[in-house]
DNA sequence: TTAAGTGCAAAATCTTTGCAAATGT
DNA sequence: ACATTTGCAAAGATTTTGCACTTAA
């Protein structure tokens, strides 16, 4: 496989990784969806396609490198979406509001949205912070009155 | 097995749930611990005093009637704690912050600490919201220091 | 007595590991 | 050519299901 100088390549690149296409595909279905997606949900989109236990591979090295972070929603399940550029290999920038709609299972990144400083008790050492907030999302709510 | 009048029996009963020694155990060690316990300590703890399925189903009845709640870590393991009395089967209300120490895996609740509010985009319908922080407890800390 | 709850066995999933073959550089 | 990465098989772990036995009410 062979595609010269797009986004992907320069990623892969940055991070000292092969390009190869489950990568390609990963990235694909990551950067083209507007939410998380969730590792079960890539699953079926990749079907015979990638390996599962490649994907499972991959996301791994993704997260490990700051490629994608990875956000366990109120079931459990891990989601996956590409960090914006402030991520790297130490440090994952992820500390933005995360809503998990009930009715499509969707994962939204509200990067706008910052989380408030909370005050613990003495001796708390705080290393990151985890919002997610459940419901209906705006699409599933029209959808549900338009019908 | 008769015990009469604790507070464990006054619990089970409102519930309609029967009184047994694996309920009695779970309850015993949720109440006794203040931070949430995982599922996989649950386990241990217990034994083979009680099922590991049948753990399972006592943990999904006491969520289920409002009993217990669950947190889901940033592992995506589930861990469980006793809930305040404003609980019931059709509301839980572990709207508090969470704080789960990586050092010794215990989740606090901080039910001192409410969650502000968050303004989202047109459309989107809250239902609840969970924030969990990770970081070293206090105890931990200090142990560190000590040492 | 009898409905609810438990324990065991077994199925169904999910996740990890080992290794040979394939692939990108 | 060589280190990475993949795919398959198989092990391990987690979670669910079915059913007969037990127990609380």
């Amino acid at each position: 496989m062979k595609v010269i100088n797009n986004t992907f390549d320069t990623l892969l690149e940055k991070h000292r990784l092969k390009k190869t296409a489950p990568r390609y595909r990963v990235l694909e279905i990551l950067t083209t969806r507007d939410v998380a997606t969730s590792q079960p949900y890539l699953e079926e989109l990749l079907g015979a396609e990638v390996d599962r236990v490649t994907l499972y591979r991959i996301l791994k090295t993704f997260e490990e490198k700051g490629i994608i972070h990875k956000i366990i929603d109120v079931n459990g399940t891990a989601n996956y979406a590409v960090c914006h550029s402030t991520c790297t290999e130490k440090k994952h920038h992820d500390e933005h509001v995360h809503f998990n709609c009930t009715s499509c299972n969707g994962i939204y990144c509200f990067n706008e949205n910052h989380i408030a400083k909370i005050r613990l008790p003495k001796g708390f050492k705080t290393s990151s912070v985890s919002l997610i907030i459940t419901g209906i999302c705006a699409k599933c709510s029209t959808e549900a009155a338009n019908s």
